[in-house]
DNA sequence: CGGTAAAAGTGGTCTGACCAAGAGAGTGAT
DNA sequence: ATCACTCTCTTGGTCAGACCACTTTTACCG
């Protein structure tokens, strides 16, 4: 017994958010592309689509296009940490999963990115390494972050993006706190961050799975490392 | 900010299920027919209708139209017991529940059964009382089952409606053996049961919430007084 | 560079039609 | 009385095209 065609475009939907070909927070093809790509009656594709808003994969807006939801933010209500939460104790523990995140991330990502999810990676890289000079800290730390989106992006695991998005967005603060903290103590921007962030980029485009984990996990390591002794020089 | 139309209508169906205005088993109104009360499009209902069948509230079958679903059937997802297992200690405890649930689905199906309601229920015990003479004592049962399906579902509550319907269809084997075994040891059916019948429904006519709890219960504990004395004269 | 307005894009709803599956009624045979 | 079969009607599934309402993007002006 064959589905109906509304079911066959909500797996084709579903599988297209599950393999990460459509992430977190971006938005889904318009109903009308829809009907064109494959060829179906708009009603069907609105019923398709109707059923995946309804199962909380993605959110509708009136006018404003369909979004691919975070799976996991439901199940993370927390409220995004604030500057003054972000105690040295919490900065250590995001340092502790990211560094065991961003070496997964890494390692897949180098394996699995396809080709425009590599020049987007090449992009970003020579854009944040343009930027290293005469940005603010602010501007630094948000550059680190979304090369690092990007390399969870494109491992195609949706569970690494996903936590990645909540981590990043969640405990931004925290985050900014570990690079504005270091930069305060030691006068200038740690010279191993921008080898590192070489160090990756040359392994992701390498299509070298355990170098990116390596350098992605030195990466965090070192900077784990300034803290604390920033935090002993006090 | 107002709901989309399709919403509405999501919580006026909704509203009807769980008020009980449509029963678990019951089909829903036709998608066309609701075009017409509700005065929206066919594609507006469909939505609508996809929805709670998507959240399992529904069932719709291509052709077949939409039912309402017994909410409670997937948490009890049993096989219907067999005659070989309708065990005495197994009748004991079908009556014992029965006894806690038809004495409240009698109190409030006296207080709140609508008009129409009341009309089925009378129909339904002249029906049952003209079929008593000559009958099979699987009619005898089916007949009695129908009855007090009749009275939960006039009580307006949706779990006692929902409990009754899966309770009087899992279970229909031991409530047949309670019945059968009580008259092979007598030889005939238990001259209280037809009186104890009208007075349950004398009761309901007269929206006496207190005497049709009483009299159902009181029906039940005779037939479970029965059913031990017959277990006893062994 | 910022603000505003217009245009374009997007989702929501509608009308009317046609296709496909199932339910119910009627009839005949056992 | 029951079962099987056929036909009709009802029901859901899908479609094309149109229009309304909301949001986003683009272009222009100060």
């Amino acid at each position: 017994m064959s589905d109906s065609l509304k079911q066959q475009l909500v797996w084709e939907l579903e599988m297209q958010i599950l393999r990460c070909e459509a992430l977190p927070g971006a938005r889904l093809e318009s109903q009308r592309r829809m009907v064109a790509r494959y060829g179906v009656a708009r009603s069907t594709v609105r019923e398709a689509v109707a059923e995946l808003e309804n199962r909380g994969l993605l959110e509708v807006r009136h006018g404003g296009g369909s979004r691919v939801r975070n799976l996991l933010a439901a199940h993370f209500p927390a409220a995004e940490v604030t500057p003054e939460e972000a105690t040295l104790g919490l900065q250590v523990q995001v340092l502790e999963a990211r560094e065991a995140l961003e070496g997964e991330a890494a390692y897949y990502a180098a394996l699995r990115a396809t080709g425009p999810e590599r020049e987007a990676l090449a992009a970003e890289y020579r854009r944040m390494q343009a930027r290293a000079v005469g940005e603010t800290t602010l501007h630094k730390a948000k550059a680190d972050l979304t090369f690092h989106q990007l390399i969870a992006d494109s491992c195609h695991n949706l569970l690494i993006a996903s936590i990645s998005q909540l981590l990043y967005s969640k405990y931004f603060h925290v985050i900014y706190a570990v690079l504005s903290g270091t930069l305060r103590k030691t006068g200038s921007y740690p010279p191993g961050i921008a080898r590192q962030h070489a160090q990756i980029y040359q392994a992701l485009m390498a299509r070298d799975g355990d170098a990116a984990r390596l350098a992605a996990a030195e990466h965090v390591a070192y900077t784990r490392r300034h803290l604390l002794e920033s935090a002993r020089i006090r």
